[in-house]
DNA sequence: TTCTTTTGTAACAATGTTGAAACCTGTTCC
DNA sequence: GGAACAGGTTTCAACATTGTTACAAAAGAA
């Protein structure tokens, strides 16, 4: 870690470290990492129904998780009045800025996985 | 996302899935980021209840995380016979290899902490 | 002898999380 | 009218996780 991360840690007041662990806590819910590197993997918005299929969740736990991620302003959801409903999600330039991070802590996973097969 | 990552998620076999999976379900695990980014603080090896005090958990949860990590090869506990007990913790090269991305997803936290305060 | 310390473990009650199943909405098709 | 579809929500029982409390070991200090 950096000299100017450790910092920033130590001086950190009661609020921003609660805003840290909220955010902490956030991205180690079931599926949420899955969730946001599937987003990232075509860069336009995705229906629930392919994000489900994608990670592989039930209906109920996907749309938990995408309703965390919107309220905490990283997806944006749009529904179209089509027959049958059609909804895209989207993440949004936050997200897009954690993504980098994301996706080398998935070919470090990845990596890590070819080696125990 | 790379071309060559999601080729890669693509083409991978069920076992690999699983290994990812794990991996994912692992990292996801409450206090599990805490301490793999305390641990990269200081380089050098930590005692275990610095550990507990530095991410504010309770002993029964920080032993587990450490177990889990230790079983999956991410950490090397050394026990030495002094009286009282002295355990230190320290990561493993892969374990290393991984803070990079750790880092640069706690610069993104940090960052998001901030402006939401 | 009893207290103290570190580093845990075991048991357990409380709490949190999950997915299955049922249900809902709105519209088009038969 | 009834089915079908996407995209959910509600309910609920099963399951997983958490922290608290009690305990242990080992040896030096009081």
């Amino acid at each position: 870690m950096s000299q100017e991360q450790s910092e920033r840690m130590q001086s950190m007041c009661a609020s921003a470290k609660a805003h840290v662990d909220e955010l902490l806590v956030l991205l180690s819910k079931s599926k949420m990492l899955s969730i946001l590197y599937t987003m990232n993997c075509d860069k336009e918005p995705m229906r629930f129904s392919e994000i489900k299929r994608r990670v592989n969740s039930s209906s109920t736990t996907v749309a938990r998780r995408l309703g965390e991620l919107e309220d905490h302003g990283l997806v944006i959801r749009t529904a179209y009045a089509t027959v049958p409903a059609t909804v895209m999600y989207e993440l949004t330039e936050d997200a897009v800025s954690l993504q980098p991070s994301l996706e080398s802590m998935f070919e470090w996973v990845l990596n890590r996985a070819d080696g125990t097969v």
